[in-house]
DNA sequence: CTACCGATTGACT
DNA sequence: GTCAATCGGTAGA
């Protein structure tokens, strides 16, 4: 596997990456690094797998009811975070395109680059595959919680993702996952045959 | 206030 | 493969 090590100290991606539409981000965001730090240290992973959630014509998204005080955040900047609960447990989105959008893209899966011990405490399990498949184990490997919804992911301070290797790994789609609405559009991405990707089948 | 439910996960057959 | 624990958000009485 490539060193990613020194690529943590690149700058986080700037807002306009995340001012474009969420078909796009999603699919760009594949092969960044989602990089926590805190006292404890920096814990950091690849991101493989990901979701869009469109502000138009999308029944599954949180905003496509309008606004309420759990999904705000995605009506605010794009670049900053939407962290929500389900089913008593923490996912993660990154705001995209402009204010009052409610569009999003939720990270659903990373491959551990760094601080993996860290991640064992967290996740209660030494298993490698088990850290950070998913949308709820990777916010509990990198103790991401309610304290990070509207952080600005821009500011490359305590969450943030950070520039990855360019990457020509073979990207699928297909329907999202644990939606009973509009799961007819391809709007989950993911580094084909990746063993970190979310799923029963993995 | 109560009742319902979900962008999940882990345990189990 | 199946199943249910879990709890904050939401809507409605």
């Amino acid at each position: 596997m490539p060193n990613y090590l020194n690529d943590f100290l690149a700058p986080p991606l700037p807002r306009e990456f995340y001012a474009r539409s969420p078909t796009v981000v999603a699919q760009e965001l594949l092969g960044q690094v989602l990089v926590r730090s805190d006292a404890e240290g920096t814990v950091a992973g690849w991101i493989v797998e990901t979701e869009a959630y469109l502000s138009e014509n999308d029944p599954a998204c949180h905003a496509s009811r309008g606004r309420t005080p759990r999904n705000a955040a995605m009506f605010g900047p794009p670049g900053h975070a939407y962290v929500y609960t389900i089913h008593a447990r923490w996912c993660m989105n990154a705001v995209t395109e402009g204010i009052d959008s409610g569009s999003a893209v939720l990270i659903r899966a990373l491959e551990p680059l760094q601080g993996e011990e860290q991640m064992q405490l967290r996740r209660r399990t030494e298993k490698r595959l088990d850290l950070t498949r998913g949308p709820a184990r990777l916010c509990e490997a990198l103790a991401i919680g309610r304290e990070f919804n509207g952080w600005d992911l821009t500011r490359g301070e305590s969450l943030w993702i950070a520039a990855g290797k360019v990457s020509d790994e073979p990207i699928s789609a297909g329907p999202r996952i644990g939606i009973s609405q509009a799961m007819d559009l391809p709007l989950r991405f993911y580094f084909t045959g990746n063993r970190y990707v979310s799923g029963r089948r993995g």
